[in-house]
DNA sequence: GGGTATCTATATCAGGTTGATATATATAAT
DNA sequence: ATTATATATATCAACCTGATATAGATACCC
């Protein structure tokens, strides 16, 4: 997906600064999606200059003086026109599309060069890390204020279910199967 | 995972020359990693400088000549150290990890934006090609003899069964909440 | 025979992204 | 006072991809 569109979504839910777009991609979205600092901010500056963004220097107290950008009318039906004409595109992208590099997989991949005790490690690991990241998706309290647009899209609640079940389903194998690798 | 890794891991299945190694990349690892022709021949030359593997310029009939190469005792210890080293840095990459980029979930995020047959195509394609993706992990005829040394690890019979277990629960969970993205 | 399409095979490079780093303000802890 | 951490913006070298170039060989069509 290009840049500009994600970034024009993702500030549809709200004015948000640059660093404020980057939290949003460790936070909830890290799973999925990220962008760096050095795309973000370019992206906002180019936004702008083209008016699909306005921008308002806001100073804070206790913090440093922030950039806020807010989505325009034009950028709105930018966001709209690129997400339709390139929703085609997309469809076989993702789990199991090809937008993915699992270093784990590799690792797996090569299981039979590890010495046994490191496989039987970092495969308790993996279950470890699975299960926090299970409870992560699962976890339903408070969060920043930011990321509470994020989280109220009827989108999202079907994203985070979606990874549940997948986490859940995975977890099961690698508990039932991993004895196979050996 | 690093490139010089990885490619000595495809060569100690056998010898390859780089094209071999992408078409690899382009079958079965496709879901899980992929490396660019300008990736892989560069590496190749600099494991070859370094002794990591050797060389071999074989003329054919009916076909170009290529270059095969086949990786050295020096090559299958770096990959055995590199492995070892970096096995831990890895369990925490791969689906829900830190690697992915998946458009399709970015797609059902501003779900919202999509009229709504557009939407429902798009599920339905998606539905589609999971399900393809299906036949091809559970798929278990005769494959070209390149890469039927991958099909041979056990490994791979392992990250099989798991993709397979991931896309059924995802196409089920997909068919029973589509709903609720309306 | 000429046109063109496809497959095998290697190589290179512009353009784009990341991860690191720099800079700066402010709070909190030691 | 200094060290660490959080907020905030910006830049850039290093790296990778996707595209393109080149080339030998087969195959099909008119």
């Amino acid at each position: 997906m290009q840049k500009d569109t994600l970034c024009l979504g993702l500030l549809s839910l709200g004015p948000r600064s640059g660093y404020e777009i980057k939290q949003m991609f460790e936070g909830p979205l890290s799973d999925f999606y990220s962008l760096s600092f050095g795309t973000i901010y370019p992206t906002l500056n180019k936004l702008q200059d083209e008016k699909y963004v306005s921008c308002k220097q806001l100073s804070q107290s206790k913090k440093p003086d922030k950039k806020v950008y807010t989505i325009t009318k034009k950028g709105k039906d930018l966001m709209k026109d690129n997400l339709l004409g390139d929703a085609s595109a997309y469809i076989r992208s993702g789990n199991f599309g090809d937008q993915i590099k699992s270093e784990f997989f590799l690792l797996l991949l090569f299981a039979r060069y590890l010495p046994k005790e490191t496989l039987d490690t970092v495969l308790n690991e993996r279950v470890l890390f699975l299960r926090q990241k299970l409870e992560q998706f699962k976890y339903d309290g408070p969060v920043p204020s930011d990321l509470q647009a994020l989280r109220n899209e009827k989108s999202v609640a079907f994203i985070r279910g979606l990874a549940t079940a997948l986490i859940e389903s995975g977890l099961n194998y690698m508990e039932k199967n991993r004895g196979k690798l050996n």
